[in-house]
DNA sequence: TGCATGCATCGATCATCATCTATGTCAGGA
DNA sequence: TCCTGACATAGATGATGATCGATGCATGCA
């Protein structure tokens, strides 16, 4: 509710884990990266962090984000929260506009925990 | 309807795509992921994938998985044919038991996508 | 000060999902 | 042949989620 602008991971990342194939995951470990992949999990939020990670400059303006869809712009902004809160995507505000970011060590902790890459 | 109990790949994997930062993912690409994004974004699927992929042998009986849930008999199955649709999981008939195994190139296929490492 | 623009939030709606109980199916043993 | 045990399927229900239109809240400009 009160969350800074520009706070880089609203939420804890994934890097708490061993690969999912290499010991049991515990019920709590479970609990914490279900939400980030459940974020993850939806066509619009996968083509909306894929065009913010290969924007110019590594960073994205709603603006045209927007453009990209045939969504409305409630839709869109609702999508980006959502990547946001789970740490996937950083966010910062300047002028009248609001530029999306991804975090790439989220991403790669990520990635690291499902494809059993060594930690 | 009519599929091999050890049919391997019940459907495509996710090796068709680059890194999810390396370019924008188009909309059929993110229709074909998000479904297997979405069967691994569940905390007892995660955990089901993960005691399978850990086991003896790289495979476990439905009895064993059961008794590792405060859940009933037929939501454990339901979780574990969902990852099987998605091809995440094998399975496999021996007498009374049914065995599931992890796939891994689709898991490794996965978190390349995410993770970002060449494909 | 007033207005237009960029984005977030609210509240509603329809669809999808996780879970359950009940039941079906199939294999093995008595 | 009948029964038991292992697992899947069917149908129902309560919860979660994707989407929208309407609205609120800033920022910058005239």
């Amino acid at each position: 509710m009160s969350k800074s602008l520009t706070d880089p991971s609203p939420t804890q990342t994934v890097a708490c884990c061993s690969p999912l194939a290499s010991e049991p995951l515990s019920a709590d470990s479970a609990e914490r990266i279900a939400p980030v992949l459940k974020a993850l999990a939806d066509p619009v939020r996968l083509r909306l962090l894929s065009l913010v990670a290969s924007h110019a400059d590594g960073e994205a303006c709603v603006c045209d984000l927007n453009d990209a869809f045939d969504l409305s712009q409630p839709t869109i902004s609702h999508h980006l929260k959502v990547l946001h809160e789970v740490g996937l995507l950083g966010r910062s505000k300047r002028g009248v506009w609001v530029y999306y970011r991804v975090q790439p060590q989220a991403l790669a902790d990520l990635g690291a925990l499902i494809g059993g890459v060594a930690r």
